[in-house]
DNA sequence: TAAAAGTATGTAAATTCATGCAAAATCCCT
DNA sequence: AGGGATTTTGCATGAATTTACATACTTTTA
């Protein structure tokens, strides 16, 4: 077995499976595991692939966690903020929730829209300020630590108070059997206030979300008017999500 | 399992859902606790994660306003921050306005003070927010631009609510005769319904302001009861803004 | 305040790694 | 085809890393 001919099985199976370990490798290529290690140390020098302890991982399965601050799956969300945004219109009262996602539906709002922003938490009320035309107002209450949202009873009085034309909230978990779902009991109690005072409520997601289900119960998809992702309406891995009417997928 | 391949996994669990808890993580891939606690130690030294009691939480999620924004004569806000830390006790209700040196206060604020904190400022809120031993409230109310504080007539009704024991307010103008001074209207109301409903008023204030007048009053010096600056209190620029035994320059 | 949950630390076993060296394979030139 | 140089490979050694477990300690919860 020639060098190369190891170094392309090599890459191949990185490629494939995002790893390999060097045991696997020896066994596979009928080398020993010094050889295996050698090859992986020069096409790590190569720049091709991502030397680790016990193995080599691919490159590029690496790299784009590594933008200390950025955003995860930044595209994508903005795809959800850009698809959310269509909803907005001049006039409208609207409540947001918090997360990077609607964070970025905040920033990419037009600056010429003019509407009326209510929001829980204190980031996304930062960003909602940065645009001209529109007004911001705080529900204010008890900052609850981590996920940096206002919670409490005061919330929930102020949230009663209000009737809203339209209410974008992020999500934790989301699934067909259990709906939508969260790890936070005052977060919940908070969004399903949020629910309760909106004419429509929208979710928004990105696709990974999907399928995963948190401790405790928000609601079921029936009580969602719109869900938002970065996928085409028409993907077959969002097919069960909208079997009747509603939600309506965008 | 490599170790690389488990840290991309945390990474994203928590990128996903902006938090992890070590006992999930042991479970879904199959390691001891031990394994997942080392895991999540390189991922926070490495500045990826922030670890927490029970697991690790996303850090882009927590410190929004990294770095960056210089401030203004930091040194002297930080003498002065650390001179307004000793008026705060344990158990008090202390209520503070937004500005670079109240921010620079809430972040110097020593993490045993156990103490509840209201104020207007979504700012000084996330900041008050990562001490953990305080409570921290927002006042909510529509959020004025460039300010960046909650005003209005909700914001009035609120704090007429509660009775504060120490409020602590930064100036934009500050004279002997003119006394407390703004320019903002809107802000004005809000810093005389913080005070009427304190126990004891403090104003922070860089030396450099001293003297200057804005348009619209908000009180005379004898509503004040602590002045603090950077500068020693015998200092003869400040002689003559404490005749009487009020305020008190500290 | 006691129980439960989570944390820090040290230890030992297993695995993996780096290095030097010699045998084997390959290459290259005539 | 042959011989020397070069490269590649396998092996031995000790060092380093990784992991689970045990233990004692701290924080959180009820």
């Amino acid at each position: 077995m020639l060098k190369e001919e190891r170094h392309k099985i090599i890459l191949k199976e990185i490629n494939l499976h995002n790893k390999v370990l060097s045991t696997d490798l020896k066994d596979q290529l009928v080398v020993s595991e010094d050889t295996i290690r050698r090859d992986l140390i020069e096409l790590a020098d190569q720049g091709l692939i991502l030397k680790v302890h016990g193995g080599a991982m691919s490159k590029t399965f690496h790299y784009p966690f590594n933008g200390q601050n950025e955003v995860y799956a930044l595209e994508a969300k903005r795809v959800i903020a850009d698809k959310t945004i269509e909803l907005f219109k001049n006039d409208m009262l609207i409540l947001m929730e918090g997360g990077t996602t609607i964070m970025e539906i905040a920033k990419r709002i037009p600056d010429d829209l003019e509407a009326t922003f209510f929001t829980v938490s204190p980031h996304t009320a930062l960003a909602l300020a940065e645009h001209d035309n529109i007004n911001v107002i705080s529900i204010g209450g008890k900052l609850l630590k981590n996920s940096n949202i206002h919670t409490g009873a005061s919330v929930i009085n102020e949230l009663n108070n209000i009737k809203i034309d339209l209410c974008v909230i992020g999500t934790n978990g989301i699934s067909i059997k259990e709906g939508l779902t969260d790890s936070d009991w005052e977060v919940v109690h908070v969004i399903k206030a949020m629910m309760n005072n909106a004419k429509k409520v929208a979710v928004v997601s990105i696709a990974e979300k999907f399928n995963s289900v948190q401790k405790i119960k928000i609601c079921d998809l029936s009580a969602i008017d719109y869900i938002i992702t970065e996928l085409d309406p028409k993907n077959a891995a969002l097919s069960e999500y909208s079997g009747n009417e509603k939600p309506l997928l965008l």
